[in-house]
DNA sequence: CTGCCCCTGTAA
DNA sequence: TTACAGGGGCAG
């Protein structure tokens, strides 16, 4: 999925494309996609309601309408891109939503772990609640970094990815980041000097700005995040590939599941 | 912490 | 055929 330069560059999206615009009607595909709400409440809930604002945090969307909110996460594949015409939605779409312009938002989802959800207040909030600062908002500072990451026994690639500390960073990001730094994502944030901590938010800042930038500049095709120059992973995917930085083999070890790419010469 | 689950596509 | 995929929730 999409990590925080990509929903960020989804957001944009969605946010063109509903601009004074109010939802018609949606149309769920795939049921589980607004589970435990059934495709016909969630459709009620949204359906007749003018757009308002799209907000994000870390990889969660909000989508503000006129008295409910649109929840949505992307999960692994899942992506918002604007149609002209509604009857030539593609078979992968999960959901649609007719506009009063003619056009239609699609919510599409090869894999179909996405989630759509239609939410009051309350219930956004509470979910808010649960996540860390955004990673590029001013609430994440260096300061609150470095202090949730010293008392952390967890490996700091395990910590990086926890939505619970920091907001947005996913398997790509936390480990390009960790390789900028110069941090063995075996680590854990309590083992790791105040000075390396400052460096790693500083590295997570900085490749995530350059991330958005990419990302957004990059964001044409529908479920293609990044291609060409825009995506360059230093590690990330490249086992038995060599470092740019210093040559040596790129090692590929599995925690929490999840494949990491590091360089063992450079990450110390 | 690990492993399994949700699902489908793609590559080895 | 198997392993793996940029996510996350759950049980054990």
């Amino acid at each position: 999925m999409p990590e925080l330069p990509e929903v960020e560059a989804v957001c944009r999206v969605v946010r063109r494309a509903l601009k004074d615009r109010r939802i018609v009607f949606a149309e769920i595909f795939r049921k589980r996609i607004c589970a435990p709400q059934t495709p016909s409440q969630f459709a009620r809930a949204v359906a007749g309601r003018r757009f308002q604002s799209v907000e994000r945090r870390g990889k969660n969307i909000l989508i503000h309408l006129e008295g409910v909110t649109l929840w949505a996460h992307l999960r692994m594949t899942g992506d918002f891109y604007p149609v002209a015409v509604p009857r030539l939605t593609p078979p992968t779409a999960a959901a649609q939503f007719v506009l009063d312009n003619g056009r239609a938002l699609v919510f599409d989802d090869p894999r179909g772990l996405g989630v759509l959800r239609a939410v009051k207040p309350a219930q956004w909030k509470r979910l808010l609640g649960t996540l860390g600062p955004d990673a590029l908002s001013p609430e994440f500072t260096a300061e609150r970094f470095a202090g949730l990451a010293k008392s952390s026994r967890a490996p700091i690639k395990l910590f990086l990815m926890d939505q619970r500390w920091v907001a947005g960073l996913g398997n790509i990001y936390a480990a390009e980041a960790l390789f900028r730094a110069r941090i063995d994502p075996r680590h854990c944030g309590a083992g790791l000097g105040r000075a390396r901590l400052l460096r790693l938010h500083r590295a997570i800042v900085a490749l995530l700005t350059n991330a958005v930038k990419s990302a957004s500049l990059a964001y044409r095709r529908p479920g293609v995040f990044a291609e060409g120059e825009t995506f360059r992973p230093a590690v990330y995917g490249r086992e038995d590939r060599r470092c740019p930085a210093c040559a040596g083999l790129i090692r590929r070890i599995v925690q929490g599941g999840r494949s990491t790419f590091f360089c063992p010469g450079c990450q110390s």
